[in-house]
DNA sequence: ATGTTATCAGAACATATGTTCACTGTCAAG
DNA sequence: CTTGACAGTGAACATATGTTCTGATAACAT
């Protein structure tokens, strides 16, 4: 029964399939008695002796002394695999922000707790992290919804999500949320210390900017990272 | 040191945490005495009682006996994990929308090619799926960025990225990109025809609607989908 | 104070699982 | 025929890993 070894015998394609769906359906790699089991191979040694063979040819990867540690590379056909590392890693770059709560112009609007890196876990919104600045912390990061047509001057519009960023201090030209302690409103604009006082520049070139001379009576709640308005299919 | 237990404390958060990295970063699931080092748990017992609250609460499911025997189903977030078939199987959750060009008011916007499907793959955005309107054909989506202020009046800023869906016919109330022949003027509206005329309404309330009479006039462009307002950090 | 409950440590234990070895059979080349 | 490479068996072994048990400790309710 003897065979020169030249490419892939049935039994590394078997072993291949197996573990191929093994993966797809357990979400974990099989073990080498479930390998054998699964492929009419009687002895570990034996599915050892293929795996090693599997790996030499560069189909899968061993973790010595790690139960269950075969990754699969190429499938039966040489078809490179994404392994679920990298299958993952795709997916993730995709951020999950949490969506907190809406913002309303006459009410305050939602601050995470300073450590809020376990939060309601009911919402929250995935964002493609080449979305968002380089090297933003991303457990900073939350999103509010906007209701009412409050920050129109911020041209921005009923139902639009708007992503902030913790802080509650700003540098000159950021846009910022703003909770303004005189007229309990809230407000989005982008900010601006000047000799004494604070500029309230509006997003709306068409608008003029609100000057605020006594710097106490604004408090900075967030920085705005990102807005998006979903359009809804009708 | 004793807390009653309400939800997930941050312990089943970072074991969350840690099972989604390890699978990610391994490929495999990882051992209890792996979950216990990475969380600063010490004793293999305690992993296991935090792993039975969060089989009992649905995020994880076990085989009972089974090495690595650790399945993620919701993530810290709450949110649902794909099993491993589909993670691989839709490695991208996140869609890769062609940047196609701008929008300037006084010049036709870029229209793709009826079949856009290889486009210029070094100018594009990812946009998380799960934005986008759920039956939406991704390969005919395209993105462009606004120049200048002339679609203040549809609320969206000099800057802004505008994600559309190739068409050219619009329903009701949806919004839509629109070259207007006589005037030579690319704008965005929300679409309505009425008793023979189009009614072109602003997304911004405070402004009026513009009817056109000769809907001959009017060429639908395409659909807009998605509106994203990048806010870069100083 | 007392008892109860949630949380934790440490160890012992059982078993699941990878590793290795001695041995057998087949076939082709020398 | 003999030899060696290849294929396979079965078992023993080592260890990686899940499971369980005995106690401790602290917060909380009664």
């Amino acid at each position: 029964m003897a065979r020169k070894a030249k490419g892939l015998g049935p039994r590394h394609h078997k072993i291949l399939k197996f573990l191929e769906t093994t993966l797809q359906e357990q979400g974990l790699p099989p073990t080498i008695r479930e390998i054998g089991d699964n492929t009419q191979i009687s002895s570990t040694s034996v599915v050892n002796y293929y795996l090693e063979q599997l790996e030499a040819e560069g189909y899968i990867e061993r973790r010595s002394g790690v139960s269950r540690g075969i990754i699969l590379l190429k499938n039966a056909a040489g078809k490179l695999i994404e392994d679920f590392g990298r299958a993952v890693d795709n997916a993730v770059q995709t951020v999950l922000i949490p969506l907190l709560g809406n913002i309303v112009a006459g009410e305050p609007m939602p601050v995470p707790a300073s450590d809020f890196s376990y939060y309601d876990p009911e919402s929250g919104i995935d964002i493609a992290r080449s979305l968002l600045p380089a090297h933003e912390a991303e457990d900073q990061l939350y999103a509010l919804r906007v209701h009412g047509d409050s920050m129109i001057d911020a041209m921005i519009n009923d139902g639009d999500i708007v992503v902030m960023k913790k802080t509650n201090q700003a540098k000159n030209g950021e846009m910022v949320a703003i909770w303004l302690n005189d007229r309990d409103e809230t407000t989005l604009k982008y900010f601006y210390r000047e000799n004494g006082h604070v500029r309230l520049q509006p997003a709306n070139p068409t608008m003029d900017a609100i000057i605020i001379e006594d710097p106490r009576i604004v408090e900075v709640q967030g920085k705005v990272v990102l807005v998006i308005r979903q359009l809804s299919e009708n």
